[in-house]
DNA sequence: ACCCGTTATGACTAACCAGTCAGTAACAAC
DNA sequence: GTTGTTACTGACTGGTTAGTCATAACGGGT
């Protein structure tokens, strides 16, 4: 509407400046890493100086928290919608939740995000924290949840729900952890659809009554 | 034999040093990380100064290093000799093995020194290749052959070996990240050896024929 | 044509820390 | 004692980089 100029380096576009650099930002520490991700790169890929990505945001940190409410907040409202609208046994929708996730995992940048997190949240509590507060904890009530709901109908046994939503997402974080950490330094990949059939498969067959 | 002055602070220790290096260094790393720790801080608590500390390592990395191998080495060790000495059926067996490892959480620092390799293997990609090597390509072998030994008795149903391996420790791999990153901000503690338990029976039971 | 607020930048600073090196203290041998 | 060797240290260097600031370009409004 407003500003129809040139797209060329030195033009300015405010509007669409957050977007950019926080899409510099996200490739950057996924290639790279956060600490070992200058600012000055993050400015360079997004197409400006480092002095004015600090008008966008006000710390390095605040960029991996934008990312991380981002990424969190979209997937976390999808599954609630998918998981507060099922009806009936809850085993297949266990299945497609895992289905899911490991899609998210093999298509976007979710995985490398998981692992930033860890690995930085000693020196950017905050950060973890956001994660704890905004994935973790709406995320793992919604799993308790639904197998808490399958033993009241009988479809589980008594399991302990605490636990077997962590059993149920050991795994992929397995998966995270095995694409981001060891595939980068040569272990073969990891088939994730492949291995969160087979681990909704067992997990399933053993929580069942 | 050689040696028996006093132990006051600058008397000279050569045999011990390196042991000492490494205590002090292991403890800062699971306190503060392994690049928040500085060499002065190794040293220090070790007794010694920085520059004495570069007499026994060539590095900071060759501290990781040292202490990978050490601990690895042992753990390997031991889950081999007990997984190559065991007769009968296997379940108890896995069992056993996951509340063992369960109990080295608790009570070793492993999980802090799984959580660094994680954490600094982009960064120091010959101590992930280290991990990678001796204890994930030692140890996941191990439960391969563990299970197919189940499939062929007919213990087990003929669930996929490698991928079945990977469902049976990412739950612990869970317990070591729940541990070391989100217990420190403030999630409520994990009954690590509880929820072992909880995780065997589920998937002993989800790979049962 | 000229403002003037907004958007942008180059150049700088301040802090941090792994790793080095020239030199010192302790001990052993004689 | 004196000398040679080993164990050790204080003080320094060099490289790195997040965040700042004074200054410049832009462009819409009049």
């Amino acid at each position: 509407m407003t500003n129809q100029s040139v797209t060329t380096g030195k033009t300015r576009r405010p509007e669409a400046r957050p977007t950019e650099i926080l899409g510099a930002a996200l490739e950057l520490f996924a290639e790279k890493g956060f600490s070992a991700t200058r600012m000055d790169d993050v400015a360079a890929r997004a197409g400006l100086s480092k002095a004015g990505v600090y008008l966008y945001f006000r710390d390095k940190t605040a960029l991996l928290k934008a990312l991380v409410e981002e990424m969190a907040g979209a997937n976390v409202a999808v599954a609630r919608g998918i998981v507060e609208a099922h009806q009936g046994p809850v085993s297949p929708l266990i299945a497609t939740i895992l289905g899911f996730l490991a899609g998210q995992l093999r298509h976007t940048r979710f995985a490398e995000l998981v692992k930033i997190i860890i690995s930085e949240s000693r020196a950017h509590p905050d950060v973890g924290r956001l994660y704890l507060d905004s994935v973790i904890g709406q995320g793992l009530p919604l799993f308790e949840g639904l197998i808490r709901r399958g033993i009241a109908s009988g479809e589980f046994r008594a399991v302990d729900a605490p636990f077997a939503a962590r059993a149920m997402m050991g795994p992929m974080l397995l998966a995270v952890i095995w694409k981001t950490v060891f595939e980068p330094i040569g272990a073969e990949p990891l088939d994730i659809e492949g291995f969160a059939a087979q681990h909704a498969d067992i997990f399933l067959k053993g929580i069942q009554s």
